[in-house]
Formats: structure tokens, sequence, C-alpha cells
DNA sequence: ATTTTTCATCGTAAAAATACGATAAAAAAC
DNA sequence: GTTTTTTATCGTATTTTTACGATGAAAAAT
């Protein structure tokens, strides 16, 4: 007899839902690293205090909106922070969360835990 | 006048192409790991010596083919080993590789280099 | 020999990501 | 006041990801 599966209810069903916990948090800042560009802004950002829009515009290999939606994405993320300075908009690392997701990365590789909330 | 982008030639130029060294290996493995399935399945292996296709199955909450498919793209990502002990398959986390991906993302967070190929 | 178990793969649909050019907004420069 | 500079956003096309059920293959169990 043919069943459907009980997380398959109507259209598309997304089980990233049911994920919860450090596992969820984990996934969300690898998937913000997921592109090179993004890898090469935090990288440029990493040494600098600061970088404006133009700075990555520069030195990616890809269109001004796009790097922009990249930068969105990074924000989105909680990575990185915009600053007004009309009319340009400068970016740096927000450390704390860059902390965080250091410290989710660390403990992950070294697999010190199987719980999704071992460490708050 | 307008003018086309350099790298845009004819349909869909993949700029991802331009990257290079770590800068590419490092988006690579975070892609891996940028859906909270594929980081539950590695968790678990990091515990075990190796676990069922079933295993993941069991805790998971999605269809047995989107677990494969999670698993193969693991596979291909280069984190796991499938070992055919049939009727089942069992898998492993690879090792060499898992230890490349936690010096690249250390390196990352500790952001020693800006260079892309310093650590080669 | 047939059935069952286990799992990858196929086919496909829906959603998300990635890319571009064009446009708009907002301040600076002229 | 107009132009220029800078950057985000819109609209859109393409590709990739994510998901499912169905199917097939291969060994074990019956």
């Amino acid at each position: 007899m043919p069943q459907g599966h009980k997380f398959y209810k109507k259209k598309c069903y997304n089980p990233r839902k049911e994920f919860q916990g450090t596992t969820r948090e984990l996934a969300r800042y690898a998937k913000a690293l997921a592109h090179p560009a993004r890898i090469k802004i935090l990288r440029f950002l990493s040494h600098s205090d600061f970088c404006y829009t133009g700075d990555f515009v520069e030195v990616l290999p890809m269109a001004q909106s796009t790097v922009s939606q990249h930068l969105k994405e990074l924000r989105d993320a909680g990575l990185i922070i915009a600053n007004e300075q009309p009319p340009r908009v400068s970016y740096c690392i927000n450390h704390e969360v860059w902390e965080r997701a250091k410290l989710l990365f660390q403990d992950f590789f070294s697999a010190l835990t199987d719980e999704d909330d071992a460490r708050p």
C-alpha cells in the first residue's frame, strides 16, 4: 500500500523547518559562506576595519548589482554591518556574530558533542 | 551606450569559475554544510565509526530518497565515504578531507591571511 | 524460486540562488 | 540647479538545490 510521508502534506513542505538549535544556526552560517565571492568579501573585511561597496566591486569578477546582492546575504546572515556614509556605504565585520560562527564551526569540527544545543 | 559586462558573454557566464585556491575550496565545503540535514549526518558520523543509510533515514524528517541525495552531496564533497555491505551501505567520515576542511575554516576565522593560497 | 530488505537513481516539480541590466535615491560636486 | 558618483533594489532569466514518489538492483531471508 502506498503511503504518503508524514512530513509531506500538500505542496512542498520544507523539512528545514524541523531542524533547530545549533544545527540550524551552523547551516545558516555555512550557507552564507557557500559562495567564493562571499568568502572573498569576508577575507577582505577581516583585514581592513571597513571597506566600501566599490572596493569589492573592483576585485570581484561580477556586476555591481550582484556584489550588492552578496553583501545583502552576508548582512542578512548577520556577519557584516553596513554603515551609510553617503554617497557611499561602508561595511565591516560584525565581530559578535563572527565569533559566534567561529565557535560553532570549531565545536562542529571538534565533534565534542552530538547535542543540538550543548553549547547555548 | 549600453555595454555588456566583460564576464557575461553569451548566456549565463558563471563567475564562480573565476575563483581559485582556498577561496573556492572553502566555499565548496561551506556549501556541503549549508543544509541542516547534512550537518546532522556529519554530527552523527563524527561519533560512531560508521552508520547505515537507514540510521539517517530514521532520524531525519525527510524521505529516504532525499536523505540519499544529501549523502551523495557529502560524498561528492569528499567529506564521507560509502562502504557497500549488501544489502546495506555504511558511511563514515573521510578523516583526511575532514581535517582539511577543519583547517580551512580555522584559518578563515583566524583571518591569518588574505592570500588565496597561503596555506597549500 | 520467490519475497523482502535496503538503498541509489530516475523523473519531476517547486523553490532558492545567482547573475545581469536598468532604474532610483541621495548626497556630493560642479 | 544640474550633473556626477555611489549603491541598493527591481525585474527577469538561468541554474542549482531541495523535495517527493516510483523504480531498479542486489543481496538476504523465506
